[in-house]
DNA sequence: AAAATAGTGTCTGTCAGACAGTATATC
DNA sequence: GATATACTGTCTGACAGACACTATTTT
C-alpha cells in the first residue's frame, strides 16, 4: 500500500463517490465452537472419563426463530475486521481470548434469514474445553454445550460416461446430557463432477430444534474441521489443556476423526510433536500416565 | 427449514424489523483465478512447450487506483448467493461456466478500499488455460495473465519458552511476458505460538502496479492453494485440459507446489487417478506420448 | 490378586525417494 | 545416429497397521 499516492483527480473521484447508491447486506459473523468436554458419569472409579466432541450453542431470546438453538455469532460492525469480529464475540460468549479461529465458509442464500439479506462468514473456532465458560444463565442469554454426532450414508451414485453425481445422506444429531434435549437436522450433499470440475451442494431435508440454516452451517464446519485435522493432527491440540496425557490426545483425535487409532502407531507418530514433562496423573485406579506438552519447536515449522 | 414454521407473534416482529438500522457494508467478491498457461516460445522444435501458473489480473480502468493491476470481482447483488456472484462473476470474465470454485479467505481490514466500508469474500479458481478466452480489449476492459512467482525468506524466529514467533517475508512478483509489466508486493507473515494457540498474520511492506490489497490476496490464495494441492493431487487436474499427458500434470503439479518430482514415483502415485486413452500427441520430435484423462471414480471416493 | 490403563517391541506390507536403464518419435 | 522426451524396473529406507507383550497404579 505504502507505494500509492493519490491524485486530485483520484480525491475529487472519492469525494463524490456514493457507496450508498448499491444496496448492501448484512455481514454476520457465525462461530462454530468445538470443545471436547466431558460427557457422562465415569462407570467405574478405575476407568477413564468419558468424553465427546461438542458445540456451544446459543438459545434464541428474540425473534426469528424464538427458544430454538443457534450458533453463537453477530454482525459485523464498521471499521472492525471480521477476524476481528469473529475474535470479539468469541471473547464475549467464553471469555476465551485466543484460540483457533480460521473461516469455514460463506452462507448467503436467499431467505436463510427471515430479517432480509443476511450473508454469514462462519468461523472455525477450537478451544480447550476445561478452561472455557460460557457466558449466560439468564433468560435472556442461555448458551449450552451439546454432544456432536454424525451419520453419513450414501444415497445415489450415478455415472455415466465421464460425469457422475453423488449424494451423501447426513445425519447430524446434537445431546444436551442435562436436559436431553436433541435437536437435529438431515442434509444431502450433492457432489457432482460435470466437464472435469467437481461442484459441491448442499441441501437441508429436514431439521428440529436449530435455526436459520444453522445445521447445514454446522455439518459444513465439522467435516472441514475434520479435513484439517487429517491434513495435520496439530490443529487438534487447540482442543487439549496445556499439559496432557497422551491417551487424552489419542482419545480428542478419535472423536473428531470418528475413528479408532492403535496406541502404539499413535504414540510413535506424535513422538515428534511433543514433550514428556515431569508430572503425571494421579489416583487414577491404574498406572498413572505422564503428562505431555506440545512440542513448540515442531508447529513452527512448513505450512 | 421444512418443519419450522411461524407465529404470527413472529410474524409480526418480522414485519416492523428494519435492517436499515444498522450499517452495513458491501460485500464484494474477488477472484484469483489460476490457470497454467504456455510461458515463452520452445527453444528447440524438439523442446516441451514451457509454462508458468499465471493468474488473471484486471487493469483499473476508473478510480480509484487508476491504471493499476487488480483482481476480477464486483459486488454481491440482492437475492445472489455468494457462490453465485462468483460464479456470475468467473463467467464474466472468462466465459467459463464449470471450474473449481472454493472460498479462500475474507478481507475487511479498515481502509482496504478508499471507497468506504467494503469486505472481499475471495474465491480461488482454477480453470483450464487453454479454452479460457478472458474477455476485454477494449480500452475501459483490460484483462490479462500474469506469470507468478513467489519466494520466501525467514526473517526473524523468537522462541521464548513455550511462546514463538516466526516472521516469513514473501516477494511475490507478477510477471507480463508480453509487455514486460511487472506489478510486485513484498509481504511480511507474522505467526504467532502464544499460550498454545497459533495465529497469523499479514502485513504489506511495500507494493507497486497493484490495486488494493491485492497482493496480500493473491499472497494468500496462493499459500491456500498449494496446501489445497499438497493434500490432495486431485485439485490439480482443473488446470488441465480434459485429456493431457503424464508428463503434464507432472509439470502442472511442479508449478503449483514449486517443487521437482521424479518421473518414476511420480506416474506409480497418480497411476489410480488416470485412465490411458488410445490416442497420444503427434509430431514432438521424440518419442510420443500418451493422453490420458481423469479417473472418475478415483475422483468420488471419500473427501 | 484383579482391574484398568500406560506404554514398548517388533513383524509386515506399502509406499516414497533415488537412480539406472530402456523405448521411440523427429530431424 | 543424435536429441529429447516417454516410460519401466528395482533397491532402499521410512512409516503405518496389527498385535503381542510388559509395567504400574489403586482397591
Amino acid at each position: 500500500m505504502s507505494t500509492y499516492v493519490m491524485s486530485a483527480e483520484e480525491q475529487a473521484y472519492l469525494a463524490q463517490y456514493d457507496i450508498a447508491r448499491f444496496e448492501r447486506p448484512s455481514l454476520a459473523v457465525d462461530i462454530v465452537l468445538f470443545a471436547v468436554r466431558e460427557a457422562g458419569k465415569k462407570d467405574n472409579y478405575r476407568k477413564l472419563q468419558p468424553r465427546a466432541l461438542k458445540v456451544l450453542m446459543i438459545r434464541r431470546a428474540g425473534y426469528p426463530y424464538k427458544n430454538l438453538w443457534a450458533l453463537p455469532g453477530g454482525f459485523c460492525r464498521p471499521g472492525e475486521d471480521v477476524q476481528e469480529t469473529a475474535m470479539r464475540e468469541l471473547y464475549e460468549e467464553t471469555h476465551v481470548n485466543a484460540a483457533y479461529l480460521q473461516l469455514a465458509g460463506t452462507f448467503g442464500e436467499e431467505g436463510r434469514d427471515p430479517r432480509g439479506w443476511i450473508i454469514s462468514n462462519t468461523f472455525l473456532s477450537l478451544v480447550n474445553g476445561e478452561d472455557c465458560k460460557p457466558r449466560g444463565g439468564s433468560d435472556a442469554w442461555v448458551a449450552a454445550w451439546f454432544s456432536v454426532e454424525l451419520t453419513a450414508k450414501e444415497v445415489n451414485r450415478v455415472m455415466h460416461g465421464d460425469d457422475a453425481e453423488l449424494v451423501t445422506e447426513y445425519e447430524l444429531k446434537l445431546y444436551r446430557e442435562k436436559t436431553g434435549i436433541c435437536p437435529w437436522a438431515v442434509i444431502r450433499e450433492y457432489k457432482q463432477f460435470t466437464g472435469y470440475h467437481e461442484k459441491v451442494r448442499y441441501e437441508i431435508v429436514d431439521s428440529e430444534g436449530l435455526a436459520f440454516d444453522h445445521g447445514k452451517i454446522i455439518l459444513h464446519t465439522l467435516l472441514f474441521l475434520r479435513k484439517n485435522v487429517e491434513n495435520d493432527w496439530r490443529v487438534a491440540f487447540d482442543l487439549l489443556p496445556e499439559t496432557f496425557t497422551l491417551t487424552r490426545l489419542q482419545n480428542t483425535l478419535e472423536l473428531v476423526l470418528d475413528d479408532k487409532l492403535l496406541a502404539a502407531n499413535f504414540r510413535r507418530k506424535v513422538n515428534d510433536l511433543v514433550i514428556e514433562t515431569d508430572r503425571s496423573i494421579e489416583g487414577s485406579g491404574h498406572r498413572p500416565a505422564k503428562l505431555f506438552k506440545r512440542n513448540v519447536e515442531a508447529f513452527c515449522v512448513k505450512n
